[in-house]
DNA sequence: TTGGATAGTCAACAAGACTGACTTAAAGTC
DNA sequence: GACTTTAAGTCAGTCTTGTTGACTATCCAA
């Protein structure tokens, strides 16, 4: 019922189901705040959270086609294509004819698009800076660790793909 | 650009942006898979992610008022209601009107609700069990640091209450 | 007892996800 | 060269979940 106490190590196979929904309210609390900040710099531009994950992998991996950020948003073309219009039509985005397969689509950012990018990345890296600051890099490390664990095999092979491109 | 050497610790002041997106990504990839599984199952009975998050904490807090569970969730009250209504028709939240103040409504899980609950919890736990497990005790205690600082006052003051009533 | 604040409900709308069916263009294959 | 597959995009329709605005019921205090 109340937490275990040894706070640092011990308790691992004392897995209770309480410790275990104290983690899902806190993942649940923090994503909330995770995405507040730029959700607010969302509104005034007129986008959404869709909006702003597109922007921020075409930044992450410029040039990247329409099917692999498919894959990467886990969402379907015809949701992902909604964002990808108006971003394109707005002039944050630039679609490129790709060189070797004239099918594929490449996609770009604008400077406008970059510009907007930043300033979103920049309001949730503050979020997270200032989080990282008080936790503690010890702390930062277990918190990547959990959450490598927890995305699983999948979706842990398109994280660290990231990581190299 | 490559990651920092060193896992443990020291590196607290270099926290470059590429660290922080990592992180950022992260809670991305890992907030996908932590829905993942309960959504499955709420598919299965035709209900959503804001059902499973209504059922969760009037599981946990049981004859909660409609208020209160709107602070907790952090969405208007007509979108609540929406979800409540179907609940409760459905025979899974009972409604009562509040001892104290008749204005109140005290929310209560019946014993079909209290099932559903328990699965869909259990999808969810199974998830984080395992990640916790894979990452150790220390990694842990980090990831819960980690979330308690990203989620801000507000929210922590909502999380530390809901530990002990 | 009247009038304002609070708790909750009903109605209508928008964003963003989904499925399904289809087109176009390019690439690959027999 | 004809056929199939693949990448991208489009149109239509649905669902969940968020929003605002207008409303009712209850409480409390002047």
């Amino acid at each position: 019922m109340a937490e275990n106490g040894s706070p640092g190590g011990e308790t691992l196979l004392f897995l209770t189901d309480e410790q275990l929904r104290r983690g899902i309210e806190a993942m649940f609390f923090a994503y909330r705040a995770f995405t507040a900040d730029p959700d607010r710099l969302l509104e005034e531009y007129g986008y959404g959270r869709a909006h702003h994950r597109a922007l921020h992998f075409i930044n992450r991996q410029s040039g990247l086609t329409v099917t692999t950020l498919l894959a990467v948003l886990g969402v379907t073309k015809q949701s992902l294509n909604r964002v990808l219009r108006t971003l394109i039509e707005d002039g944050l985005v630039e679609s490129r004819v790709g060189r070797r397969d004239k099918r594929e689509r490449q996609l770009y950012l604008t400077d406008a698009g970059a510009v907007l990018e930043r300033s979103l990345s920049e309001a949730q890296r503050g979020r997270m800076r200032s989080a990282y600051r008080t936790a503690g890099p010890q702390a930062v490390a277990g918190f990547r660790q959990v959450l490598e664990a927890m995305m699983g095999p999948d979706l842990q092979r398109l994280y660290q793909q990231m990581k190299d491109e």
